[in-house]
DNA sequence: TGTGAGCGG
């Protein structure tokens, strides 16, 4: 909860300095960082969906948990995703989890990047 | 299998 009200005052700031910021920019960091879903890379093989929503619902309402398989071969590619129904659940997730181990390995848990706009085509954003 | 970014729609 701190990160966003310090964010908002950077934004504040900077807007008061410039009257013209590339507010984009700032609304992407923003959307990254409300985006309530995780990244988690570093899966030891074994892990599987529930093992990840397990692991990470200690931390917070966890609305879905998957770990990524390749559709080739239908193994683990190693990560996944955990999605929060509260990006501060999702916050305090990645503070205690980034960098931890989980099933003997080191898991870095961040906020998921490039994620599909919405399920109209292949489109990006308003490129 | 290891620095990775989901395909459900």
């Amino acid at each position: 909860m701190a990160f966003l009200n310090k964010l908002g005052s950077l934004t504040r700031q900077s807007i008061s300095q410039k009257g013209q910021v590339p507010v984009v920019s700032m609304l992407n960091s923003i959307r990254c960082m409300s985006s309530s879903r995780l990244f988690i890379g570093g899966l030891p093989w074994s892990t599987d969906d529930q093992t990840l929503k397990d692991a990470f619902s200690g931390f917070g309402e966890v609305t879905e948990a998957r770990v990524i398989m390749d559709r080739e071969t239908g193994r683990s590619r190693g990560f996944g995703y955990v999605h929060y129904d509260s990006v501060e659940n999702a916050s305090e997730a990645v503070s205690a989890m980034d960098g931890q181990d989980l099933g003997g390995k080191t898991v870095r848990v961040s906020f998921a990047k490039d994620r599909r706009p919405h399920y109209q085509g292949n489109r990006r954003s308003d490129n």
